[in-house]
DNA sequence: CGGCATCCTGAACGATACTG
DNA sequence: CAGTATCGTTCAGGATGCCG
């Protein structure tokens, strides 16, 4: 399996890839809720409990950069800042959907959830 | 979304249950190479580069607990420790395969990999 | 050969306070 | 409302050495 290096950082195979991109404890839970409807920051704020401020802004900001998500801010008093999902944060969707399947089938297994 | 506790940890969804079994850095890895063949500790280890003995002897045994793979010990000396996939673990493949071609196309748009 | 025991670092993440 | 700034903590993971 070959490494190789993007934005400075060395990776060892496509999954480390994809899990740096839409991965760690947020990503999933805020593009899930994207999925289709654009939201404010305090609707995603508020839907996704335990957040920090800091912590949503991190996420939110660097899944603008890798381009799954748009940000659009509203000039006004007081300010609105809308999020919504583009063409390539869609593809991730299917993704997070299997895993999200898996994880109920693990937790059944488990005997989570009854 | 419900929040419920496993083994003393606190998740928020699905997602997040699925990769603390499956996620990080090396657990897909390990788990890939055991998909179709019984492993050496060795061989393992030759196997995916800079994986250190901590972590992989850690990563091993988190999977062992879990149910995803089987240690099978020999007592001869020198020491012989295979390592072979268990049905629940061959459950994950499918999913780790998603998650590898998603990567991959991940990549490909990236310009990584030509 | 197949580990385990220690020690340690850095990045991720959280808590709190403040602001245009 | 939608953040930023700062500080503190936790923990995954690395480095090194030892052992049956």
């Amino acid at each position: 399996m070959p490494e190789f290096r993007y934005n400075g950082k060395l990776y060892y195979n496509p999954v480390e890839f994809a899990m740096d991109r839409i991965g760690g404890t947020w990503k999933m839970p805020i593009l899930w809720r994207l999925k289709d409807r654009v939201m404010r920051y305090s609707e995603i704020k508020r839907d996704i409990p335990h957040i920090s401020d800091k912590m949503l802004t991190t996420q939110l900001r660097e899944l603008e950069a890798d381009g799954f998500i748009h940000r659009k801010v509203y000039p006004v008093v007081p300010p609105k800042t809308e999020y919504s999902i583009t063409d390539h944060g869609k593809k991730a969707i299917p993704i997070i959907d299997t895993i999200r399947s898996y994880g109920l089938a693990l937790m059944e297994e488990a005997g989570i959830g009854h």
